[in-house]
DNA sequence: TAGGCCATGTAACCGGTTACATGATTAG
DNA sequence: CTAATCATGTAACCGGTTACATGGCCTA
């Protein structure tokens, strides 16, 4: 997902300013879709600006610094939808706790622990965002997709609680473990 | 995951030449760490073994191309040792069906009806993938990790089969929509 | 005989990150 | 008084990709 058409989406959904986009790609349920940092949005909004796909307006609120909303145009909005057309790119599923797993015969039990303690905590964190945000899209799209992420993350973290003490204990079995760090 | 933790890992289950590691994180069961492709993978090879992590051998069989085939050294596995006991970044997820789903009300349902096949055959072929290495490894590390792939890819496939007509009944319910392409 | 697979490698490019510069307000 | 949050933006850097160059074997 490129910074563009994430950016268009975003603004499709709420107008917002460069630090509300980068918050809600980052922490927020936008973070599914792709990650993207100040040093893309700025120069991206710019970009999206100067081709018309969005509009800024300054805001001045006594007291606060002022702020740039962006909003999708109408030739933002077609554009959008026909990126949404597209035949998406597989999705991609990368972590670096699975390697951690999968090598947990020659890793210490203390650092595989580690691993999947803040696994765990990861996801659970993500499901309580994913409940806090389900009342803003009480239908369509937005429900469906927080029902989806609930069912695959419920059954995400069943695993893992069910099956931590069983990696922890593979941990260490290996030779030539280093000496336990830390 | 930098591509020269991930080459020393892959190393460490097997030797393998450039060419077998790059299939082996594109396809193969490792594409859950990373990925990288061979503008990547060689140089970095290069330096591992300048650093003397890894050593190459040549291999020569007739009619076949010769190959350089890559194993871990002692020294390799002390750094992967001590890069898998550091505490692993967030897991990163990222999917462009993701955003479909949930802006399926600006879409066609013809494109929100392939975008949820694709990700149905996609599911079905990692199942596919992940039941025919867990041959590989029986138990430890390994096998934990399939089962745990198995478990939520099953719910995951679940969701999704069960829920197929729901989303595309939601696609085309949005205004200002384009005229169907394709 | 065309295309795919095996196999190694390089050079140019680029999207995006990191880190910085700046500054006011509010909460602890 | 410090840290965090709100807020915008830039410049340097870099990890990794894309595309290319090369070539022989095997299968449809």
């Amino acid at each position: 997902m490129n910074a563009k058409t994430l950016i268009l989406a975003i603004l499709k959904f709420q107008e917002a300013t460069g630090y509300e986009i980068r918050k809600s790609c980052t922490d927020g349920p936008f973070s599914y879709f792709g990650d993207i940092s100040y040093g893309s949005i700025y120069p991206t909004l710019a970009k999206l600006e100067a081709e018309g796909l969005v509009v800024g307006r300054m805001e001045q609120d006594a007291g606060k610094p002022e702020r740039k909303v962006f909003s999708l145009t109408d030739a933002g909005e077609d554009v959008l939808f026909l990126a949404l057309q597209e035949p998406p790119a597989k999705d991609k599923f990368k972590s670096e706790f699975l390697l951690i797993a999968a090598m947990a015969e020659n890793n210490t039990p203390q650092a595989v622990a580690r691993a999947i303690d803040m696994r765990i905590d990861h996801i659970r964190d993500e499901l309580a965002m994913i409940a806090k945000h389900q009342s803003d899209c009480p239908d369509g799209g937005g429900d469906w997709v927080s029902r989806y992420g609930m069912h695959v993350m419920s059954a995400d973290l069943e695993y893992l609680q069910n099956n931590r003490e069983s990696l922890i204990a593979i941990a260490g079995a290996g030779k030539n473990m280093p000496a336990a760090a830390e």
